[in-house]
DNA sequence: AGCACGCCGACT
DNA sequence: GTCGGCGTGCTC
């Protein structure tokens, strides 16, 4: 069949494939009734083999001869796929400098990439008819198991599904024999489905709100209807979560659906919990645990608005909605909202560009906002939203320091810290320590001669784990047996140096030994369910010891522990790296806001060698607002971000030379070519990464900071450019990380 | 990224 | 004689 008068000569079409630009084809196989648009799937032949691309233009002309394109095979959709979603990852290609093909590719579930279609999975209900209705049934007079489920449908007015029945123990030869009488009906319908209009909204009533929760939620009710970017800005415990709850109960209110990014390790089962109990209508999760069907059921659901309430984490922004009500970013300031690798995206960052595009409220929710959001918010850029009080009568523990120098340690604690965690202990409550290495001690060492135990693929000590008893490197996947004796100089008195959550689990065990210590860190909790079921056990307020890493900074609510304790807080304060301090101190915060948040007042003791930093001080005395906004002046005056923006071009290979040449190179043809064109970009290095070998490999940046960002962008449009065109580039691994969030 | 082609080393 | 190492080139 001939195509119509007005299709498009030329489909301008985006290929899963790293490359930067759009292959031409021929509209060819059946034409889609809707007519061929942007947004539709086709399978195209791409070299040797057949791909799923997506068309992202229909044009009249090609760069290429028309002869020598190729025809697509089949168009895969009878719709294109939703426009917010498609525009969204155009902007997010063009934003991070990334190919158009595989950025679609990564934000589409991967059913859609295999080319299967996209429609709603069904499900059947079942209801009683008219007939079935009457009373007695005569027909059933001898089947009593029939008449029973006649009766359990009896029940149920708006139906059952397949499966609520079956678990009654009925069986589906049952449930036919009701419909060929009659008596019962099925029909089809989607696996999330759609809430009942006559239903109300909450299934349960929403908390009484302080008068700063009440206010905070009164302005952003005020504008629904508008881009409207807040910091809410909430000490832990001041009821950030209720705030976002009854948001979201007056965007579903207007039809409208809410969409809420969560920290990786914050969509937990209570979470989600939480916000599925407060409504009677569905909440859908995207998490890694979830299969390939339930996650295309998942995006299908959000697409035609069936979901009203959406939860996820990062990759949860590139959801489509329907009928966009508002965006919220949970803990803003978290780190996993940023991708670090391949398309570097930031989750934050795009829900902000969705929110302004859809014209809709964004929340970004923190009690230790990041200073890029804080400096924006103290601007008026966002409206900045403050929660200062905690529900519990207690205000939040200060931070004490306690001066590690010349003091002996035991399992990385000093006396007066284990007489303080013992008296916490009989009076009957939790104790939380906190240390940020796991395994039993960082690395191990030759008394003889000062031999370490370092890893020979990185720049890096191997640490010394218990159990099992091996050397393992934590920037890699090497292992190694531990040796008997120094294999520099044969001695056999190797000592473990410094403390892990091991070392510091088994001291407490010794010192504590009528006590359950609980280790939490990714080697304890590498079982499914290990966590909770740590937590759910520590919940039951019996005195324990809770020893673990960063896994347990962050959100999870422990009413009975009163005294946390920081082993070591020195790891951020003189890094390199400039935003180490903020999120060293954004990490103290969040372990200080696990101290008394029930019945009880909490201390948190911080072990440190730099007891007189003058940041540390600040962090200690005044919190972390304080400390953030001594921070914001020292980025201003050095001109770092949020004062400038930057860009972080990252080589990487296992040939030392290449990468040192290739980014000498083109950190050289960057340079001549700012200067050629004025651009006010300031381009620095290239310098090795902090930790130059990594697996073998070899790494090393080339720096672009500017002042305005459509600079920045130019520039690395031209970098990127240059890179392609460059033979030696691509024996290199290379990206260019825009808005980077760490120099690592 | 795939995937092929092509041109040199140790095996059935 | 060929299986296979990874350099090089291409994808409408």
């Amino acid at each position: 069949m001939p195509d119509s008068p007005q299709a498009p000569a030329v489909l301008s079409v985006a290929v899963p494939s790293p490359l930067r630009r759009l292959f031409d084809y021929r509209p060819g196989g059946p034409p889609p009734a809707c007519g061929w648009q942007p947004g539709l799937r086709v399978r195209v032949p791409f070299g040797r083999r057949r791909v799923v691309g997506v068309i992202l233009e229909c044009r009249d002309t090609s760069d290429l001869a028309l002869t020598d394109l190729k025809p697509v095979e089949a168009c895969l959709d009878e719709r294109p796929l939703p426009d917010d979603w498609l525009w969204l990852c155009r902007f997010t290609a063009r934003y991070y400098q990334h190919a158009p093909g595989d950025t679609l590719h990564q934000a589409m579930p991967a059913l859609l990439r295999q080319g299967r279609a996209l429609e709603a999975r069904t499900r059947e209900r079942w209801q009683v008819t008219a007939d079935g209705q009457g009373d007695p049934v005569p027909s059933l007079a001898k089947a009593p198991r029939q008449a029973a489920l006649l009766a359990m449908l009896r029940q149920h007015p708006h139906g059952l599904v397949t499966q609520a029945i079956l678990a009654q123990s009925f069986g589906r030869e049952q449930l036919l024999a009701l419909e060929r009488k009659g008596l019962v009906a099925r029909r089809e319908e989607p696996r999330t489905a759609s809430p009942s209009p006559s239903a109300s909204l909450l299934a349960e009533p929403a908390l009484p709100l302080n008068r700063e929760q009440a206010s905070a939620l009164a302005v952003l009710h005020e504008r629904l209807d508008a881009y409207h970017p807040c910091l809410l800005h909430g000490v832990t415990g001041s009821g950030k979560t209720e705030v976002y709850l009854q948001l979201i109960e007056a965007v579903v209110a207007r039809g409208r659906q809410a969409l809420v990014l969560v920290p990786e390790i914050g969509l937990t089962p209570q979470t989600l919990a939480r916000f599925r109990s407060r409504f009677r209508v569905p909440v859908v999760a995207l998490h890694s645990g979830l299969t390939d069907h339930e996650r295309l059921d998942a995006w299908e659901a959000a697409a035609s608005g069936r979901a009203p309430i959406v939860i996820g984490t990062r990759s949860a922004i590139f959801t489509p909605l329907s009928h966009p009500g508002a965006i919220i970013v949970d803990e803003e300031h978290d780190g996993s909202f940023k991708q670090q690798e391949g398309l570097r995206y930031h989750a934050r960052d795009l829900a902000v560009a969705r929110a302004h595009r859809h014209g809709i409220p964004l929340v970004l929710g923190s009690a230790t906002p990041s200073l890029e959001t804080l400096q924006r918010a103290l601007a008026g850029d966002y409206q900045h939203l403050r929660l200062t009080r905690r529900a519990s009568r207690h205000a939040p523990a200060r931070l004490e320091l306690v001066d590690l120098r010349g003091r002996p340690r035991r399992g990385g604690l000093i006396p007066p810290v284990l007489d303080a965690i013992e008296s916490t202990l009989a009076a009957g409550h939790q104790v939380l320590v906190f240390i940020n290495r796991r395994g039993f001690a960082p690395t191990l060492s030759c008394h003889a001669c000062g031999w370490l135990a370092e890893c020979d693929h990185c720049d890096a000590r191997l640490t010394l784990h218990r159990q099992p008893p091996l050397l393992a490197c934590h920037h890699c996947d090497r292992r190694r047996a531990l040796p008997d004796a120094c294999p520099d100089c044969g001695s056999a008195d190797l000592r473990p140096l410094g403390s892990g959550t091991e070392r510091t689990e088994e001291t407490l065990a010794e010192r504590f030994p009528d006590i359950p210590v609980h280790r939490i860190d990714r080697d304890s909790t590498r079982r499914r369910d290990a966590l909770e079921q740590a937590l759910t056990e520590v919940r039951r307020g019996e005195p324990c010891l809770l020893v673990g890493t960063q896994m347990l900074a962050k959100g999870h609510h422990l009413p009975h522990v009163t005294l946390v304790v920081v082993v070591n807080a020195d790891a951020g304060l003189y890094s390199s790296d400039f935003r180490a301090l903020e999120h060293s101190a954004q990490l103290l915060e969040q372990v200080a806001g696990r101290a008394g948040r029930a019945a009880h007042p909490g201390r948190v003791l911080v072990q440190t060698m730099h007891a007189d930093d003058p940041n540390l001080r600040l962090l200690a005395a005044r919190g972390y607002d304080a400390l953030a906004e001594r921070l914001l002046e020292e980025r201003r005056a050095a001109a770092l971000p949020p004062f400038r923006f930057l860009a972080l071009l990252r080589l990487e290979s296992p040939k030392e030379a290449a990468v040192n040449e290739l980014g000498a190179r083109a950190a050289e043809a960057l340079r001549a070519h700012l200067d050629r064109r004025r651009l006010e970009v300031d381009c620095l290095g290239p310098v090795p990464a902090p930790m130059e070998r990594r697996q073998n490999r070899y790494h090393l940046q080339v720096m672009l900071t500017a002042e305005r960002r459509s600079r920045l962008h130019e520039a690395g449009a031209w970098l990127v450019a240059w890179l392609e065109a460059e033979p030696a580039a691509r024996r290199v691994r290379w990206s260019l990380d825009i808005d980077p969030q760490t120099l690592s």
